[in-house]
DNA sequence: AAAACTGGCTAATTCAAATTAGCCAAATTA
DNA sequence: TAATTTGGCTAATTTGAATTAGCCAGTTTT
């Protein structure tokens, strides 16, 4: 990776934890292994790293959106493959989600940065509610509640780990129980 | 309300909009008709209007605790309730309770704070997952789920208008569908 | 191989924001 | 009512972090 990527890298890990107003440059310029002036010759300014950063992440979840094509745009479709779908495959898409979104090293980072900044930028906000409501929701009248019932625990449970890492094992626990629950209440159905 | 509680006031206000590092201690000042220097009348320093204002919630919730005692300590009686009540008393409730922490000035501002600056503090990550995971969720067994089921959607529904308030009437729709459906899935069982 | 560029460095410089000093008038208390 | 406390002000002071200046070695281009 070269220098200008790893100040992108570093900077990302800082602002995921502290926010962008409690990093220094100088921080980022340590951590990458040069001295803070020498950020300038990569970027014109501490501002600009961040909407390098927002850049970046744009173009990645452009290709992610591809990749975890799960969710078609028929939604009457889709309800028929979560109600025809094994208890266990369900349990496997569920843990694969969130395991994904929670562990991936660019999601949970990224996710956490716009998590404290969400509030500073009107469109940081739209970035976050892109990303973490509407991609995930399908769009359409009956099958919106089912997802929102498939879907607002695992978010909810995401957030906490987040916050407190050690949890992780009694939320897997926790999400595990809440799949064969959801597929123990919607799997049944005739309609 | 005098100018010490005035300051904790707009303080907040200020810190659940940009957070702690990004609002300048002149600007609280402004906003409470005063100068800068005249805070320190009142208080150490910036970091001894932060605490102040985490002590301050601290004891408005316990007080809520009480108020809100919905849920009492026993699972299997509150399973119980949950499946007798009709459904328009669950939407009652339910909508009381989120229209409460979304519109109550104080909960709305704390909250955000805390969203803000949960990562940077462990201390205030602690206070977020008491207040809003630990607090509202029942302890027990099955019923576990059922509440992540009730509650899991709400809070999800509660950090979208968070972040865009305008979406306030579709989530209040979005409520009462989740409520309804739940009623639906739970409302009939036998055991 | 000379010119130009790249990316690093140290040593300023700038600037903004927190905090302190010291004054003063109104209110409170002895 | 005189002394003291309270809470405000203006004018410094301090501090710390972002940014700029200017140098230089190694690399790339012409």
């Amino acid at each position: 990776m070269d220098t200008k990527q790893r100040i992108l890298d570093e900077a990302l890990t800082l602002f995921s934890e502290k926010g962008y107003a409690n990093v220094y440059v100088g921080e980022i310029a340590d951590r990458v292994g040069i001295k803070a002036p020498s950020l300038y010759k990569h970027y014109k300014n501490k501002r600009a790293i961040f909407d390098a950063i927002i850049d970046e992440m744009n173009a990645r979840f452009a290709e992610q959106a591809k990749a975890m094509a799960v969710n078609g745009s028929d939604a009457a479709a889709d309800s028929a493959i979560y109600q025809q779908m094994s208890e266990d495959h369900l349990l496997g898409i569920g843990r694969q989600f969130f395991l994904y979104f929670l562990h991936d090293d660019y999601n949970r980072r990224f996710r956490k940065m716009l998590t404290i900044e969400q509030f500073a930028d009107p469109e940081l906000a739209g970035i976050y509610t892109k990303l973490y409501v509407d991609d995930p929701m399908l769009k359409t009248d009956n099958v919106e509640i089912m997802t929102l019932h498939f879907y607002a625990p695992i978010y909810y449970l995401l957030t906490i780990c987040d916050r407190d890492p050690a949890r992780e094992p009694w939320a897997l626990e926790t999400l595990d129980a809440h799949i064969k629950q959801f597929n123990r209440l919607y799997g049944r159905k005739k309609k």
